[in-house]
DNA sequence: TCAGTGGGTGCAAGCGTATACATGAACCGG
DNA sequence: CCGGTTCATGTATACGCTTGCACCCACTGA
């Protein structure tokens, strides 16, 4: 019914190996024979058989980007990121949700959907405790990990530890001393950014003396209803916190709300600053430590097509990437009130 | 290198055809027989080979999602809804941008890419001018549209035209009538959705016998910043709108900006009011038609397994599925200051 | 008892491409 | 003029599975 490999070499007068040399742009094939295929298969409206070809050359021409969300913003910016380098060097993109690894709910094991469909792996921010990441990390192909840290991988990610080291050194350079913390969640179930974030709120807190106090820390679950919690509890202390370093600006915008419906203003009465430069965070003259998340997928994508690629000889080494952070000071952090 | 049908049939000792059939819960084996070939097949970790299936049986198990964004809230929300939806199906999601058609850059046409690759297409809002659409509904194959009209496919949608009614009729009867609009784009290049909800805008409008002055339009592309630039320019009007209806949430949120950087106050000195109910607008108080955004991917999905699935008996009829919408007060909108 | 029935199973022919190998022509220097 | 290269091309097999068809073996009812 519909025209193969053979049709197209009949039409041009030449074999189908020819034909199959031709089209995929392969050597020592006579220029004149070349352009005459071409030439025959788009007339013919040509299109290759992808599973013919998969299965003659084990070769898939997909890869798989697994991700535990896709509609958050940090997710789909990052996918958004990948897709524009794989659509570029032709290559299909398989999305696969896994899903909240800690929801409980019967998760489908993606190790067998990935086995022989796709070339490569790019993993987003899967915990380490995720119990799918090793099976997945066992697989024997090129993998490009974004916000992991995994030897013998290409990691990709901003330096959180940093990050969160600008953000709290810019509160207490403002005279802050009493600082909440609003993180993701318990350290049973973080993602790799969340560890070091808190390790470098933790190391600045320390640097200047500053005593952490567990009251101050909250999960917000990187929502921002979550962080609207998370600041309602710390807002209940004793002595709340005169300023808060979220670990996301979308935690940090339900906090900038919470802040709000207690008469209180953000900035005026309570500094808060998050992690991503966000959208809108302009919009909310959210200070934030920006980070460029499109561009992290972009990355990851490159260099696992660079894998993909590295035919034996220029030996691609697995490496970890940091991408430049950058403070951005909005109106929502300010000198300490006296 | 590894394993394949034959070995899971030799060491289960039945044929490869019994394996294959065992294995997708073909009628015709023996119960013992099927269980038999599960162990074994489990037992050697065998994984079918999707290149080989796709080829012997013509299916490719897989479907094409294309849509001209990937990260923007609507959009990720729906991918989502639909990717939960295939996942449970077991049919893979192959991701496509095919990029905003408008802004000229070199696009890669979708088509060839879907020809022998995909079982079925899921279309995300597609304007009516762009030229990959037309190919793209000539494939032969099960597809269903988000957004989009078109006789013969099954098209899910919110009813733009009631939505828009019901924002401007929401104006109305807060007594403004000098209504601003926030469009997307220009007419020659607007989704279908645009062009419905500007007639739903109009029929309140020509309903009540308000006029419409044409300087109180302006395009907003669907963005924040847009959002902001066009109020900004309605702002500058001679005699500006007391209420404005904007086509999304997010122009919205750049609108209730430009207001505040007039020294105005949503709600208190201009009425606002979006559609979308975005994760932001009960944080910003904004006024909305709620629509179920992740709701409409899954129906959609759901739409294109009937039509795959019902196999000539149970004919599937396409349809135009229309998703209610609710209209949700909050304090952007509120009566005209007399 | 026997033709008919239907479920369980095996046989073998594809599905459409990639590629190792063979072939033949053209070209080289000695 | 000739053995050795190099390049363009063809031949033919393999890739791993699905499925139409044939087959065998209970059963069934007359």
């Amino acid at each position: 019914m519909s025209i193969t490999i053979r049709d197209v070499a009949a039409a041009a007068g030449v074999s189908t190996a020819t034909v199959s040399r031709a089209l995929r742009g392969l050597p020592n094939v006579d220029n004149a024979t070349r352009e005459k295929v071409k030439a025959v298969a788009a007339e013919l409206d040509y299109v290759i058989s992808p599973s013919a070809s998969r299965l003659a050359s084990g070769r898939t021409g997909s890869i798989a980007v697994i991700t535990p969300y896709i509609s958050r913003w940090f997710f789909s910016e990052v996918i958004s990121g990948v897709e524009s380098i794989l659509q570029k060097g032709g290559l299909d993109m398989l999305l696969i949700n896994v899903g909240d690894y800690q929801n409980g709910h019967a998760r489908i094991p993606p190790t067998p959907r990935l086995k022989r469909r796709v070339d490569g792996l790019l993993i987003i921010s899967l915990p380490p405790q995720d119990p799918d990441l090793e099976p997945i990390l066992n697989l024997d192909m090129p993998k490009s990990m974004i916000g992991g840290i995994t030897q013998g991988v290409d990691c990709i990610a901003i330096d959180d530890f940093l990050a969160a080291q600008m953000a709290t050194e810019h509160l207490v350079q403002f005279g802050h001393t009493r600082i909440g913390l609003i993180a993701g969640g318990p350290a049973e179930a973080r993602f790799v950014a969340e560890t070091q974030r808190e390790r470098g709120f933790r190391s600045v807190m320390t640097r200047y003396g500053l005593q952490e106090d567990s009251m101050l820390e909250a999960f917000g679950r990187f929502t921002i209803e979550g962080g609207e919690r998370a600041m309602l509890a710390l807002l209940n202390q004793a002595v709340p916190p005169t300023a808060v370093f979220a670990m996301s600006d979308e935690m940090a915008f339900g906090a900038m709300q919470a802040i709000r419906s207690r008469g209180l203003e953000p900035g005026e009465d309570i500094s808060i600053i998050g992690i991503d430069n966000h959208p809108m965070s302009g919009y909310l003259n959210l200070s934030t430590v920006a980070q460029p998340v499109a561009q992290l997928g972009v990355i990851a994508a490159e260099r696992l097509l660079a894998q993909m690629f590295a035919l034996g000889d220029s030996a691609h080494k697995p490496d970890l990437v940091n991408v430049a952070t950058t403070l951005i000071e909005r109106s929502s952090t300010a000198p300490r009130k006296r």
